[in-house]
RNA sequence: GGAGGUAUAGCUCAGUUGGUUAGAGCGCUCGCCUCACAUGCGAGAGGUCACAGGUUCGAAUCCUGUUAUCUCCACCA
């Protein structure tokens, strides 16, 4: 080889730990990673959904960082200029609540820091989980643009949330109001409704005798929780329910507060369910609340943020809420009040973060206003413009957003974007502005007060889109111009609603302009049995230990393969091995091409491409084809099994065989051209697979002669652009047949796997084909002589028998056939012919078939008929001779 | 209470607009350390495509229902 190749012979293990680390250290000097590749290229962008900071990266990271570098990666050997924006969340609760629990440890409580020195303390925490992060992302081979790296809560993105804030407040679609929110006691915070997590729970339903005021007798109502009559401040019942219209209006002595509550009508009461009438608590039930507020009633909050019983709750006061519960049973009980007690499951709000339950309390918070930003959300997913992959994650998006309720943004935590507003402690004035005022500007008191709340998480990671690609700054309009809307947004199905559908609303609202085209949703990876993976179930696998052991790639080809878009799937050892193997075959075919290319310059000799050459290039066309369009589709686990096919069956247990003889032959040119379609057909591989498996094909390709610096930035191989030779191939495949055919006789008949056979064929159309196909066919089926007869002229009788399209194959076994044996071997294969003449005979007998089907399905089936028949003509006539010598 | 996913070989899963003798990996059987690879090579066995109807010349594929299982949503106290 000559000096310019920095050929190589490749060791005779992979150590992937070393070869991962290098290229990447090699990737990220040379700046192959930057959008700045490629300028002028057709751009595709990508923002990865920045993980929490406070964690690290688990399998479900894994899956998402190998699909969004897949895509990114085969976007810029196409020559695109590719941007993929890397970035981590602040995540609000989940990072301040783990400081918290640190600093417990020694305990210390955030009260004791105060709020700056806490905040502090929480960005130490987050610079060294963020480089862990960071290198866990490498490992993986994450080739994202790492000087564009953003984080939630930078400075950057504090600018924008700002911007967006004080903007939706003067247009109206934020807004400060008491409304009854989720609280959640243990975080401290309010939570939003999708925050909130349904779960079925064993409870009661507890019948409560309320007796009437005018002392004439009782209503009995049915309750969940007992404890909150003592904020009750009606009883409802549906007005169609002739049980209770003369009740309505009238009075209730409510138990043990003694207080005169009203029996209101509403048509929300279920007449089926319970009794038919419903306690009604504003202060700590929504449908309650909402009720309430239709019949003005008042508001009695009897339940604290501590979740303990305040000063509303008379005797009860200072009691947590369950032991509240108890005490309010046991006193109705006492009073002759408790109807009865039913078993009953039913769902319990819990906080997503810390699993308590949630309260329903009556609090001053923010919001935004939903409907006016839904709507056109809504309308560019029915249109079109944003296209969810698979596509029935559409219904799912759209169906939360026909029905949202206005989304709660103000966070009773100190580690998150402040909310920009402040109120005036004279005139009472509400200022919202991205800078900090010095005076009201109503009354021009300096006696100002910033609102003591932050925002909820989502709601920076909310602009994620546009504001790393540097919204609202003016000098960075030009990338924004460029990479915005970013190509496709790649994510779990687990949070289309926390973040893909607000990334669509505020991209809309602000940049009037969608934040994606695509929306690839993938599912969730599940342990071995099917579960998902839980800190609790301890069933979690550490990628980083996966890639330790066994390599990114072997990870990376394992987690997109075997499963199809947005379909959960199991993680497998078995099949992480598989995919380790693949790597070592790779590998090991590599050094087979390198170590036979001593004397080869490329370029230097006249290329004569055998049947072999040219089924191998028909065969990289076709599966080259194949790649990109299921690429192009989001079918990447279709895409990775295309190139693994292809590397596997066509390449190395076919093509490499047919090389051989070549490569140790005694003509050079034929030596020439098999290096030469070895080299370049493997090249190829190389860069198909590379989008799937970095390092390895990096590894490979660098050994390889050829321009380039890395196969990273190597073109991506155009099927339109690669020769085909149908003909040839088609005579290589039946030469593939016969060796098959071959094989199997040998080993049927216990040949000795060393023992060169003989060979006789029988044909008058493939006798051609044969012939070209004789040195292959020798040295794949171990044969030292090939003669070729003409049909119906063989039959050798020591010999055992086989048959493929017009071709009569005989293998000389003198004294090793069993001749009975042997009958039933053809009779078997004779069998199969029937059953499928049969099932063919009746098909092309149907009418229906022949005047509907289209035309080339019926020649098809014919042909496949003749076939059939060919060969079972051609064995039974062999059982026949057969049994005559018998 | 709604909505959706899944059901294919012993196991885990592919099967892209209906037409292949229904495929892969692992496991299993038989034979091989054949000078790239035993993380391998060659040859096999193994499936009434959950069940019942329907549409169609033709269904694993489309429709309806049933069953099983998973998931999401939901203000029935």
């Amino acid at each position: 080889m000559c000096d310019c190749c920095k050929g190589h012979e490749l060791p005779k293990t992979y150590d992937h730990s070393e070869v991962e680390q290098k290229w990447y250290a090699f990737w990220e000097e040379h700046g192959y990673f930057s959008h700045k590749n490629n300028a002028g290229g057709e751009p595709f962008s990508v923002v990865m959904p920045p993980p929490n900071v406070t964690g690290q990266l688990h399998l479900g990271h894994a899956v998402d960082n190998t699909m969004q570098d897949i895509l990114t990666r085969w976007h810029r050997m196409q020559g695109h200029q590719t941007l993929w924006v890397p970035g981590c969340d602040h995540a609000g609760i989940a990072t301040q609540a783990k400081v918290e629990e640190h600093l417990a440890k020694d305990g210390v409580s955030k009260y004791d820091l105060g709020r700056e020195a806490f905040v502090d303390k929480v960005w130490e925490w987050k610079h060294q989980y963020h480089d862990r992060i960071v290198r866990q992302l490498k490992m993986l081979g994450s080739s994202c643009d790492w000087d564009q790296e953003r984080f939630t809560l930078d400075e950057g993105c504090n600018d924008a949330v700002n911007e967006v804030f004080v903007r939706l407040f003067n247009e109206g679609l934020i807004y400060r109001g008491t409304y009854i929110i989720n609280w959640c006691p243990k975080c401290q915070t309010t939570i939003s409704d999708i925050e909130v997590e349904h779960s079925d729970h064993a409870g009661h339903l507890w019948y409560l005798r309320y007796p009437l005021a005018d002392g004439t007798g009782y209503v009995t109502v049915a309750t969940t929780r007992p404890e909150t009559m003592l904020g009750d401040t009606a009883v409802a019942v549906n007005p169609a329910d002739e049980r209770f219209s003369a009740l309505v209006g009238k009075k209730i002595m409510l138990p043990l507060m003694n207080r005169e509550i009203p029996i209101i009508a509403d048509d929300y009461v279920d007449m089926e369910y319970g009794t038919g009438a419903v306690k009604i608590t504003p202060a700590h039930d929504p449908n309650d609340f909402e009720m309430g507020l239709r019949h003005n009633l008042p508001q009695i909050t009897v339940i604290g943020k501590d979740a303990k019983m305040n000063e509303n709750a008379g005797a009860y006061q200072g009691m947590d809420r369950d032991e509240c519960r108890a005490a309010v049973v046991k006193a109705m009980d006492e009073l002759g009040l408790l109807e009865k007690i039913e078993d009953i499951t039913h769902a319990v709000g819990e906080c997503y973060r810390c699993g308590s339950v949630i309260e329903p309390l009556i609090s001053p918070q923010w919001f935004v206003k939903m409907e006016p930003l839904a709507k056109p959300a809504i309308e560019a997913v029915k249109n079109g413009d944003i296209r969810f992959v698979p596509q029935r994650f559409e219904k799912i998006y759209l169906g939360w957003l026909e029905n949202i309720r206005d989304w709660c943004i103000s966070r009773q935590l100190w580690w998150g974007h402040r909310i920009p507003v402040w109120y005036c402690g004279d005139c009472g004035e509400v200022i919202c502005q991205k800078e900090e005022p010095h005076t009201c500007p109503q009354c021009g008191s300096a006696k100002l007060t910033r609102d003591e709340d932050v925002l909820d998480t989502w709601f920076s990671s909310g602009l994620w889109p546009f504001e790393t690609l540097g919204w609202p700054d003016m000098e960075e309009m030009a990338k924004l111009k460029k990479f915005y809307p970013t190509s496709v947004l790649v994510t779990g199905r687990d949070i289309i609603f926390f973040w893909v559908a607000r990334m669509i609303f505020t991209g809309l609202h602000f940049m009037e302009e969608k934040p994606f085209s695509d929306v690839f949703i993938h599912g969730l990876v599940l342990d071995a049995q099917g579960r998902k993976m839980s800190k609790s179930l301890g069933n979690g696998i550490d990628p980083i230990e996966i890639i330790e052991q066994y390599g990114a790639d072997p990870l990376r080809f394992m987690l997109i393969t075997g499963n199809t878009p947005g379909n959960d799937f199991r993680f497998q050892m078995e099949r992480l091995e598989a995919s380790r193997n693949f790597c070592n075959k790779i590998w090991n075919a590599s050094r087979f091409v390198l170590m036979n290319l001593d004397d080869y310059q490329p370029g230097a000799g006249e290329l004569k491409y055998s049947l072999a050459d040219k089924w191998i290039l028909s065969e990289l066309k076709a599966a080259a084809a194949s790649i990109s369009a299921n690429l192009g589709k989001y079918e990447l686990g279709e895409a990775a099994r295309a190139v693994y096919d292809f590397t596997w069956d066509y390449f190395c247990d076919w093509y490499i065989e047919t090389a051989k003889p070549r490569l140790y032959g005694e003509d050079k040119q034929e030596r020439y051209t098999a290096q030469t379609v070895l080299v370049q057909v493997l090249d190829n591989i190389l860069r198909l697979l590379h989008p799937f498996m970095p390092f390895i094909t990096e590894e490979i390709w660098q050994a390889l002669p050829h321009e380039g610096e890395t196969i990273m930035l190597a073109a991506w191989p155009q099927a339109d652009a690669m020769p085909d030779y149908p003909a040839e191939a088609e005579i290589m495949r039946l030469n593939m047949e016969a060796v098959r055919a071959i094989r199997n006789i040998r080993a049927e008949m216990s040949v000795q796997p060393g023992k060169k056979v003989e060979l006789i064929f029988a044909t008058d159309t493939a006798a051609e084909g044969l012939k070209q196909g004789e040195m292959y066919i020798k040295a794949l089926a171990g044969a030292n002589s090939m003669t070729i007869l003409p049909a119906n002229s063989g039959k050798p009788e020591q010999a055992a028998a086989a048959h493929i399209r017009g071709v009569d194959i005989y293998l000389p076994l003198k004294g090793l056939i069993d001749l009975d044996k042997e009958i039933a071997r053809l009779d078997k294969e004779i069998a199969n012919m029937d059953k499928e003449i049969k099932r063919l005979e009746g098909k092309l007998a149907n009418q229906g078939f022949l005047a509907k089907a289209p035309e080339a399905v019926v020649a098809g089936e014919r042909e496949k008929l003749a076939g059939y028949t060919e060969k079972r003509q051609s064995l039974l006539a062999r059982v026949d001779e057969l049994k005559g010598l018998n």
